[in-house]
DNA sequence: CCACTAAATGAATGCCGTTCATTTACGATT
DNA sequence: AATCGTAAATGAACGGCATTCATTTAGTGG
């Protein structure tokens, strides 16, 4: 066989793929709006199994090491995610319409939007709003419509808190299997339970995670709604 | 030198300390009550960072790999406990009291108990009661006190699930760090908030997450109070 | 022109959950 | 009583993960 198959590669050639560049690029490739963006693309191909830093890297065409530059740890990516999908939150009703149809779309909105990103809910409930922005200006928007509508302010804070801890259960949810209450075997012991559960009725809804949250929304929009000036 | 030094150690003598066991022991030292008892313990100590399966078997005097002779993954580790913790919530009342006293206590003492315990929150919502069974029982008692207070059958597993997202979100809640609405250096650009969080009235209670559940909670009971037959 | 610094690389680290071949003792079967 | 199958342990792997660090390089400000 020829020399030149067998002999080793002669370390001047080049390769055929040229090396990888090293040290400062032209201009950075890299910034915190690209990687939030990389990181909602990748989240919504892979899931957030799938999500990690090495696959964010990937994505970015980019050594995982390299996102160290400009986040702290995979917990900065998360809020950074995490601020960018509230801002798809609609608030836009507190502008405008009624306070009770404002509350209604806004949570809707809101259990929709977090309900496809659960691994996120631990994060936000825990958040400083100072670290989150965009979050914090939904909580602008959000408390300027129940000044409109005459809610006290000594409530405001906490009005919002309940509803915001009704929707991020409501979140949860919503990823639950359908059969999820199915008693099999053990529906003999629990009979108030299994008839109570083949009984239930969608009202409508599509899914039982709907009706549920419409129950629970009306309810606190009844009540709070008696609060106001 | 005296050869006993530089040689090799006779293998045919025994360690100081002898050698761990190996193969069937003369009883089992593992099972799943067992597990779930010392995975509570460990969780209490160390937390659910400190919670791993090295750990749990070092609790148990075991090694990691023989826990998996009666679990089969980390996560039934976490459904062995959130079964346990669910057996823990006091559905007492439901066979006494009136109806809103009895989901009051219920749904105060279901927050206490996961608020501790909020990483397991994302495993219960989604877990099928089948593998649940005290978990399964809680939802007999509940849904029994319902019917015995003339709830509309239809809606009672929705009511239920209502509440119960109300309870996780809550839970999350009040781990939240006290400062968590401060809007520090932003204060400016969100007049509205930043006015409601400093006015915010905690009504006696000890946290601001006790205010907003009690507020959530009492909406709920009153408006679902009135659809009973 | 030079020193500084921002921004990349890739190798290394340490932890984690999990798998697997192996060992051993108990209990049932012959 | 001897045998056999199986339950239940060990410890050595494995692959994946987030993160750190020394190093390299190219722009930038004095």
């Amino acid at each position: 066989m020829p020399a030149s198959t067998s002999a080793p590669a002669d370390p001047h050639r080049h390769d055929a793929k040229p090396r990888r560049r090293v040290g400062r690029p032209a201009a950075a490739v890299l910034d915190q709006d690209g990687i939030t963006a990389a990181a909602l693309q990748l989240i919504g191909k892979s899931g957030y199994d799938g999500f990690t830093m090495a696959a964010l890297a990937r994505t970015l065409n980019v050594a995982p090491s390299a996102l160290y530059n400009h986040v702290s740890s995979k917990r900065d990516v998360l809020v950074l995610v995490q601020d960018h999908l509230t801002s798809l939150v609609d608030v836009s009703l507190f502008a405008s319409d009624p306070w009770d149809q404002a509350v209604r779309s806004w949570a809707w909105s809101y259990r929709d939007v977090f309900s496809k990103h659960t691994p996120l809910i631990p994060v936000i409930a825990v958040l400083p709003v100072t670290d989150a922005p965009k979050t914090l200006a939904m909580y602008e928007a959000v408390s300027a419509g129940f000044s409109r509508a005459g809610f006290p302010q000594r409530l405001i804070v906490s009005a919002i808190v309940a509803l915001e801890s009704f929707i991020f259960g409501s979140a949860y949810d919503v990823t639950a299997p359908a059969d999820i209450f199915d008693s099999g075997s053990m529906a003999d012991s629990t009979p108030n339970f299994t008839a109570a559960v083949k009984r239930q009725d969608l009202e409508g809804y599509d899914k039982p995670a709907d009706v549920a949250f419409n129950l629970g929304l009306e309810a606190m929009i009844a009540r709070f709604g008696t609060l106001r000036a």
